[in-house]
DNA sequence: GGCCCTCTTTAGGGCCTT
């Protein structure tokens, strides 16, 4: 018999820029959480500080000592930091009150593999990978529970130049208390890490994946000398929504996050395009796809995932031709 | 840029993401 995995919505608060000061003291507070765990230390230790994991790559860069100062530090800073030094609250690792919904996604059959889906969403300084930065970044787990969501604008120390897209200006983030990228991805690669269960793989969805996302998140890694961990999935969304579109008697007109949204009449919670609500968006489409191709979780991963070894190993092919 | 579709595959155009 095939287990039944429920996803969860997340009601508020996701959406908002959340009250004083607090971000720092939640990361803090988040870390030392999963620190202190019994399920993170699990993991192993190589995760269990913001920079004890990836050292070697760390050490190899120009100004390590800056950076390794500045990851040390994070620990300091949030202590040092009070609530008057901060506009609003950056970073959201939130526990939130989960709403059980109708839609379920059908669990694997291979029970001895959990998987953990977190849909994500980021905003950009612009469209080109090779130039723009990240400048918001969102995650949801599905499998709800303390800490499902995270969220964090990221200063990406240059101008942006889509604010009328997402609303998100240099003055939101280009300020000192608002992470850099170097800052942010210990923390990103922990959380991830402190909601994969023991043994179990994770799954990363994100609309329009390979081509937009996955390749910011890439380079954002390689900037700072980090790699993307080997055992992170990936999914692109969109593949699911071409096959729904394609479907006999499908009326989706596209497959735009915003088409599969009001196809699927999912209520829109904030603004679009900031990372959170498209992630809310997303979680919905998510279960309704998965629903309407009768796929399971373990099927996701078969069949869509993809890893950063296997794109760079699909694109050598495709250039030696 | 990657993917899909077609007026195709020795290619080109449109969609999607910000």
């Amino acid at each position: 018999m095939k287990a039944v995995m429920s996803f969860s919505h997340f009601l508020l608060p996701r959406c908002q820029i959340h009250t004083a000061g607090s971000w720092w003291k939640k990361v803090h507070d988040f870390s030392r959480k999963v620190e202190n765990s019994s399920k993170f230390q699990s993991l192993g230790p190589n995760i269990c500080s913001f920079h004890g994991f990836h050292s070697k790559r760390l050490n190899n860069i120009e100004g390590k000592n800056i950076i390794s100062r500045r990851v040390n530090s994070i620990g300091q800073q949030i202590a040092n930091l009070t609530h008057s030094s901060l506009n609003s609250s950056r970073v959201e690792i939130s526990e939130c009150k989960s709403v059980h919904i109708e839609q379920k996604i059908v669990e694997n059959d291979d029970t001895t593999k959990p998987i953990t889906i977190i849909v994500f969403d980021t905003e950009t300084t612009g469209p080109k990978r090779k130039d723009d930065r990240i400048i918001e970044i969102a995650l949801q787990d599905l499998s709800g529970g303390k800490n499902s969501t995270f969220q964090t604008l990221v200063n990406p120390d240059r101008i942006v130049t889509n604010s009328h897209i997402h609303g998100i200006s240099e003055d939101m983030v280009c300020l000192p208390e608002v992470p850099r990228m170097e800052e942010l991805i210990p923390i990103f690669v922990q959380y991830v890490k402190s909601r994969q269960k023991p043994g179990g793989q994770v799954l990363l969805v994100s609309h329009n994946c390979k081509s937009f996302d996955f390749p910011f998140l890439v380079n954002e890694f390689r900037r700072c000398s980090y790699e993307i961990p080997s055992d992170w999935h990936f999914l692109d969304s969109m593949s699911l929504a071409r096959a729904v579109k394609k479907a006999e008697g499908s009326e989706l007109s596209s497959i735009s996050l915003q088409s599969l949204r009001e196809y699927y009449k999912i209520p829109l919670i904030g603004q679009a395009h900031r990372a959170m609500a498209d992630v809310n968006v997303l979680t919905q489409v998510l279960q309704k796809t998965t629903h309407d191709l009768k796929l399971t979780s373990s099927s996701l991963l078969k069949n869509y995932a993809f890893t950063e070894t296997s794109n760079n190993s699909k694109k050598k092919k495709k250039n030696s031709r």
